[in-house]
DNA sequence: GTTGACTCCGTGCTATGGTACGGGGTTTAG
DNA sequence: CTAAACCCCGTACCATAGCACGGAGTCAAC
């Protein structure tokens, strides 16, 4: 069969069983079909990339809800698409803002790491000397 | 003066008196000199720049004790210059992995962006049909 | 020299994202 | 048919990252 249990589904995804249903009461993964009268989840192998998802937009600092939000648009006939296309580019906005802060962020360590050459007599220099921020974030 | 109280630090950065205080205790930013026998603290304006990478730096995703690691590294003649730089490495390379993986995101979204231009008869689509996530973060 | 705004500190509460537990029911292998 | 391994659900607990509060001290201005 092409399904798995929650066990299997959270070993491969690396995630603890309770993360799993944990998503499932917050809407992240679809409660899968079960044999009515309460018999055990079966999950399809697609769970497995959406929890690989999720984990991978929550180290890169979404939240559940915003990470909800992402998965949440969809280009069906029944959406306005219009509304959809929005979000999306919405989206895009904010993921380009956080690779932009993360090189700025790249750049200072390498700043960093190309004046401590050596052992040598170097004066101190930490990355807040290297680092471009102009605490524009609140400006809005 | 070009010091600044905590209640003015607070409203330039855009965070609440109370999370510089918090900072404080985990020691992501110093306490600062500040009259004997109990005056208030006077904070110089590159206060204002540390807590703006820590904003930053969280919002990618870092915790605070990931983001205390990387104000940590610094290269002065006390520290060993080698471990510096070899822990300076690891944050580039976590940093470009980061980097890397919103470029995967930001390209499922365009993906989605592309494939509902209008109010057309199209088939269902998702982020998760165009984003290339194999999850491999747990074959270590 | 008093008023009002601000700061001090400790303590306690909140939201998020889980993890642990425990008394059951289910499934599969022998 | 029974035992081991797994799953069910609810509830409770935990760490992180703050926010709220309250009684007291401080500072600037009038």
């Amino acid at each position: 069969m092409a399904t798995m249990t929650i066990g299997r589904l959270a070993r491969e995804a690396g995630v603890g069983v309770e993360t799993v249903r944990f998503y499932e009461r917050k809407g992240l993964i679809e409660q899968p079909p079960r044999p009515l009268s309460g018999g055990y989840r079966a999950y399809p192998r697609e769970a497995l990339r959406r929890i690989g998802f999720i984990r991978d937009a929550q180290e890169l600092g979404f939240s559940l809800r915003e990470i909800d939000e992402l998965l949440s648009l969809r280009a069906d006939p029944a959406a306005d698409s219009g509304d959809v296309r929005e979000r999306a580019r919405a989206k895009v906005t904010e993921v380009n803002r956080k690779i932009v802060e993360l090189e700025r962020i790249r750049s200072a360590l390498e700043a960093l790491i190309a004046a401590c050459p050596g052992g040598g007599a170097l004066r101190a220099c930490s990355i807040m000397d290297a680092f471009e921020g102009d605490g524009d974030r609140d400006r809005a």
